[in-house]
DNA sequence: TTGTATGCGTTATCAG
DNA sequence: CTGATAACGCATACAA
């Protein structure tokens, strides 16, 4: 079975005594090329496993129908989700989809992107790392004519870059609010890092909501983390540190912090443990699983950012937005309240 | 910043008054060129950002320096986890990896292996869907003299194949006799789908603990479930249904049924739940949040089996190890005990 | 030490 | 309707 000279245009032209160009337009059905010579071209392409050779083809087209993506991390379901959005319409456009991960380290992500600039893919899907603060390395592509979107993760103070977010201020109002029409008063927010924007776009969301709802906003109601697992803690502690102050709900920036954050005050055997409401980011199908589950999540529609953010990559490759006319779009979140 | 003229080799060498191969040798380093000559080559490929054109060096040496990935589904950290091993040993050797979803769709796979076929990689790592009966469009691969690892997910009757697989007897075998070192005599065996054939090995490895340690097996606790929740349940019911043969420790195929099977259990109410100790395939970190978590999990390692399986591919595109001398490589479980 | 020529597999232009 | 030829960007054997 093994064959070993490899089946290219011209090895096809030569078994059928033919030219290559002849069998390379029979095998793109050319209608100049007669009915019978296409029948025969095809039929010998099939027997012998003709396979167009892919870099030819880019060589030549100067396109490689390839689009990029550099995300952090494919451990967390939002970023695998969101490739599936991606994939989707990508692959019904005629693009294949190369996945890079930065595992959050800058040089890696830079490795990353001078890959796929090598590989001269036709657009570049990103999710920055959490050190990328230098973008030369994402810059490049922009100046080779490469478009670059920014999704989710993105350089927040740089408006000149296209951008497809989750409406994460929608998402984290419209949990608050949900909290505030079953009665809460004392509803308290716990943000994740400091440095991502996100994190302050959703405190907007959660104070709006009280403003609106004339509930007082307590800033002992308020603590941040990092995500490391003692850091939740401590905040959580602090959280509900005054007695006099008491939360009787909680909105999470993530919902593994989420689950830290509850799973602490059970083992605490906090007195009306029983009584709080949680809402986090997330909506993991595990929380079916869980014994004290938040009372909603806030779904943030990954397949949704992606596709987003493919279609309007596609719009940019096309022509059909010009690539200095930067757009930023909001994908909104939606409240899924469990049980 | 734009430039629309392409910095290739042939613009270098106009720039530089000099012959597109000098060029080409400088920035590859040739011994035969002058240092001095290399030193200007070189900087002004740094200061137009020259960056080498990979379709056409794919062309030219008949190598894209790219591994194919094909597999079920990014959501399964199984997965995930195992490209980090793939990557790394990848990365090392100077390859980049193209991944690929089959979502358990023959259709999509045979796209991807089309897709990775055009793109001419230099060998395939696959994990089979669970609809594949049929190989020719994995066979391509070898008919072109690109060596295709079969990992995991592999067709089990077919021994002219490499594979790549966790050892699931040992990892079943160690965790039923953990469960009978604490004193278990009857321990149910919850299988996945019967058409996988890690179901038969985890179950030999199952039996053949009892075996060795004198505890006899009865049928009425081994049941199979496809992972629909439905079907979980009613596997489940069944295993508890006879009250003189109540199993007091349970072994599951994978960790989410298990999870959906201590779900149930609690939801009746059964009456020694307390005491029932389980272990799964998996060990997700997720298990730390649950109220009666499995007291142990069996690792199955999925770094370590992608590590495996991209090195055995290496050799096999170096021709350190024939293609035609099938290897099977079996990585261990490791059992971990929470809490 | 540098330059010329050729070819990798494909498409496209133009001539026959 | 078919074929010869050039070109895409790069590497390399060979010539100078």
């Amino acid at each position: 079975m093994m064959n070993n000279t490899p089946v290219t245009l011209k090895f096809l032209a030569e078994k059928l005594k033919m030219s290559v160009s002849t069998v390379s337009k029979a095998l793109n059905n050319y209608p100049t090329i007669n009915e019978y010579t296409k029948q025969r071209v095809q039929e010998m392409a099939r027997d012998l496993h003709f396979t167009p050779n892919k870099s030819a083809i880019n060589l030549k087209e100067k396109k490689s129908h390839i689009i990029g993506i550099i995300l952090p991390n494919l451990l967390d379901h939002f970023f695998t989700r969101s490739i599936y959005g991606v994939e989707q319409f990508a692959t019904q456009n005629g693009y294949n989809v190369i996945i890079s991960q930065s595992h959050d380290d800058l040089e890696k992500e830079i490795q990353s992107a001078n890959m796929l600039l090598r590989s001269r893919v036709d657009g570049l899907i990103v999710a920055i790392s959490k050190h990328t603060q230098d973008f030369a390395h994402l810059d490049q592509f922009e100046n080779m004519g490469i478009p670059v979107v920014y999704y989710t993760r993105n350089p927040s103070f740089n408006l000149s870059c296209h951008k497809v977010l989750g409406n994460t201020f929608q998402g984290c109002y419209q949990a608050t609010k949900f909290l505030i029409d079953r009665r809460h008063k004392k509803i308290a927010y716990l943000g994740g890092p400091k440095m991502i924007n996100f994190t302050h776009d959703r405190f907007n969301g959660y104070i709006n909501a009280l403003k609106d709802n004339q509930i007082p906003f307590s800033s002992e109601l308020v603590a941040y983390t990092d995500f490391d697992k003692e850091n939740t803690i401590s905040a959580i502690k602090n959280l509900f540190a005054n007695p006099e102050n008491m939360p009787t709900a909680l909105v999470a920036f993530k919902e593994p912090i989420l689950f830290d954050a509850i799973k602490y005050l059970r083992s605490i055997n906090h007195p009306n443990f029983d009584k709080i409401e949680c809402i986090g980011f997330g909506n993991t199908s595990f929380i079916s699983y869980l014994d004290s589950p938040p009372i909603a999540s806030i779904e943030e529609n990954p397949e949704s950012v992606g596709e987003n953010a493919i279609k309007l990559l596609i719009q940019l490759i096309n022509k059909e937005i010009d690539i200095q006319h930067y757009q930023k779009i909001m994908v909104d979140c939606k409240l899924i309240v469990h049980g």
